[in-house]
DNA sequence: ATGTGTAATGTTATACTATAACATGTGGAA
DNA sequence: TTCCACATGTTATAGTATAACATTACACAT
């Protein structure tokens, strides 16, 4: 699992969230279906943010269906399992990289490479905690995504 | 200025703003045109956050502009001078509480009556930075949005 | 094996959000 | 006056997401 920029054997990567999907599927009784599943495997190919419409074209050419409620579904379903996130700066989704943590994930998008990095911090949380506390606020989601510009791109930029 | 939910005399808030923003533009030499204006006012009326064509419907009905563009071009220009915050979970917009000062605004959003209250807190700036720095990212901007129940709509739920 | 209920998928249509592209007007500076 | 920068008007279209209803697949109880 990454926490940055480095390179990283992303086989593991890939594996590690499957075998995790699988797991808790399997726990909880939800059906990782042929649709779901390789949905997900799209959103781990790269540490990016796919559109569904992007998605959806791909499912098209295996013929897993051209209509968008079928990636639609699919998104919705890693959605709310914890699979994947979605990234409200790009109407885009992601594949978690921390899968079956409960977390309040943080997401580095570069602006340049379009590279999307999950993080999660701990302080943060309980700092967000006792900022809504003190206005008495029930936090039940939390969106934190960071933009910029990556190691890589910073220095393709300099020169 | 309101931090959190409680009631305070709203007027001075709208007041405030459009003030700090006539002074802004006058320094800057930025142009506050009547349809600018108007829409900085529609999104100071409440603390909420205002789709684009609930503004755009609104203009119309003033005789300001019917087509899209209109109500997008300003709101570009008063998210670019920091007049105004996209809430990207909403997709909508909602005037700034904090005019003039930069800051990475922190947005807790009402999933029941939708109200927003924009915070800011300079150590949340501080711990994203050091997040963003031990992954050498640059940042140029954030998401910061919690979105829960506020204490109105928690006590209503508890009956 | 047969009905029954639930979850998933298929299909059509439409709603919602945002921008591209080009024309026109407006006001100040050269 | 001419030019330029900026704002606005207008038409069209791109991009994102969901509603609604039909059909299928499958587990499970009868
Ligand atoms: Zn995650
Ligand atoms: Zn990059
Ligand atoms: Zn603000
Ligand atoms: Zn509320």
């Amino acid at each position: 699992m990454p926490i940055g920029f480095e390179q990283h054997d992303h086989t593991t990567c890939i594996q590690t969230a499957l075998t995790s999907a699988e797991a808790h599927c399997a726990d909880e009784g939800l059906q990782l279906t042929k649709v779901r599943r390789r949905v997900l495997e799209l959103l781990l190919l790269e540490h990016k943010a796919l559109g569904a419409y992007d998605i959806l074209s791909t499912l098209n050419t295996e013929g897993l269906g051209s209509q968008p409620p079928i990636v639609y579904r699919a998104l919705d379903f890693l959605v709310a399992n914890g699979f994947a996130h979605k990234i409200e700066k790009l109407n885009a989704y992601s594949a978690c990289c921390h899968p079956g943590k409960s977390h309040a994930p943080v997401f580095m998008i570069c602006r340049t490479c379009q590279a999307v990095v999950e993080t999660q911090t701990e302080p943060l949380r309980n700092f967000l905690g006792t900022t809504a506390k003190a206005a008495g606020f029930l936090i039940e989601r939390t969106v934190i995504e960071i933009e910029g510009s990556c190691p890589t791109c910073q220095k393709a930029e300099t020169l």
